[in-house]
DNA sequence: GATCATAGTCACATTATTCCACATTCCGGC
DNA sequence: GCCGGAATGTGGAATAATGTGACTATGATC
């Protein structure tokens, strides 16, 4: 039995049942799980079934995208973090706001400030803070990524030129004790550090697991940001380059 | 039964019954009170259920905006006007789309079509379209209105202004045949004409009801525009209008 | 407004599942 | 047969799900 056909088997076997979990599919086509959860992961990358915790389910009809299964992950952490941010922020002040999950959950944690002013490149955030009473949101414009309905390139970088907020609040690809902040884009890594310049005060939030991480587009320095909110004590190098470039670190509980 | 399954059993067991309670279901699913919880939290989150004192209702109806209220409204009539228009567009076509409730239903009866060049204001539309394969889309920037997510104002006109498309297609508040075409704002109405400018041909989707009613702002006249699709025979004053206009009425069946 | 039973939340321990890095095996081409 | 790359298995670490018990909040009743 090949790869391929061990496939079809999966997606066969799912549309069949639903949704079907991995140790069955694993002893049924005599392989071991870990196996199964690779061909479910290409299986899923081309939309052809859905990853559920335990097993795989039939595709969302209105198909999942990578940003919203990103948005499932390490879901505690995020809020976590988002909590901890949305505490930084006060009533009335102006924000820019970065595209990504770890952003969008502070978006909804915002969900209780009122009166802010708020800039983003990201059509999720957008509505999400658009609906805050005395709100007033304002939506960079220009080509829209599909994946996470986010806008970046020249247009979005243009358009936040126009503002100076009083705080940046943007998610990174990585970060590194000797590299700095990183993006796994070209376009985002310049909207970032478009957005860093843009505020008096920039807070990066991250979970621990970026402090691992690598991201080939480096796009500003740790002295450049004030704040890093993450969920976990990060690694000692991290902490110390952190503390010699001026940056706060909090670590929401 | 894993997660997901339990998740879904809930939520038709909500939908089945309207109110559920937390013992009944832990009982019927064989897990904890808590664990019921969690899911409930979840799905609440998701807003697909509401949390009650002692158990779990339905989501709230009220809690939906004035727009999401419209696109219920004459559904049958909305669909069947954007099929037809989403005939009349070619693979490969640029498209500037206004925000209306008409025309978010021509950007899901466009989700067939590919390769397309898109404009829009509206962060729905936008996010319908990107999903196409192929397609561009542009977000038009500025001030985002929260009820319908619109984008409007000076800064959103100038957005579009860097475009010239094949096509706009647009939603209006209402059509006379003495007056032309009406808005009910000031910018919608400035953001409309904008549109029209900008494209060779103009489409207007309008349900029947727009033939009967007006709106305080208007923006153009009949011979700015090209096509009127609607889903019903208008007034016959309406109809000589349009023809002595040299606009094409389409009625969808 | 005080009291009480019930429902809900939180923190922790436990278990199941998934991810990741590495070792091993398989398979086609030479 | 030998080699290189892809596929598979393995074990440990990370993550997610669940249950339990202590504690807090809610709403009915008096």
């Amino acid at each position: 039995m090949h790869a391929t056909e061990r496939q079809s088997a999966i997606v066969a076997t799912v549309e069949q049942k639903g949704l079907a979990a991995i140790g069955e599919l694993a002893e049924t086509l005599k392989v071991s799980d870990e196996t199964i959860r690779r061909d479910v992961r290409h299986l899923a990358a081309r939309g052809l079934v859905r990853k559920v915790h335990g097993g795989v389910a039939l595709p969302d009809p209105q198909r999942e995208t990578a940003f919203g299964q990103r948005m499932g992950e390490r879901q505690a952490a995020k809020r976590a973090i988002a909590q901890a941010t949305a505490g930084l922020i006060a009533r009335g002040e102006s924000l820019i706001l970065d595209t990504g999950t770890t952003t969008a959950y502070v978006a909804q944690a915002l969900g209780d400030h009122h009166d802010l002013m708020v800039v983003t490149n990201c059509t999720d955030i957008a509505r999400t803070l658009a609906a805050g009473p005395g709100n007033r949101v304002y939506m960079a414009g220009g080509e829209l990524r599909a994946d996470d309905g986010a806008v970046l390139g020249h247009e979005a970088i243009r358009s936040i030129g126009r503002f100076h907020a009083h705080t940046a609040i943007l998610s990174v690809g990585a970060l590194d004790h000797a590299i700095g902040l990183m993006d796994y884009h070209v376009a985002e890594g310049e909207f970032s550090a478009a957005v860093i310049a843009h505020a008096e005060r920039a807070i990066v939030v991250a979970d621990h697991s970026k402090f691992t991480r690598r991201a080939p587009v480096r796009f500003a320095a740790f002295a450049d940001i004030n704040i890093v909110v993450t969920d976990r004590e990060p690694p000692r190098s991290a902490v110390e380059a952190l503390e010699a470039a001026g940056v706060t670190l909090v670590v929401a509980n």
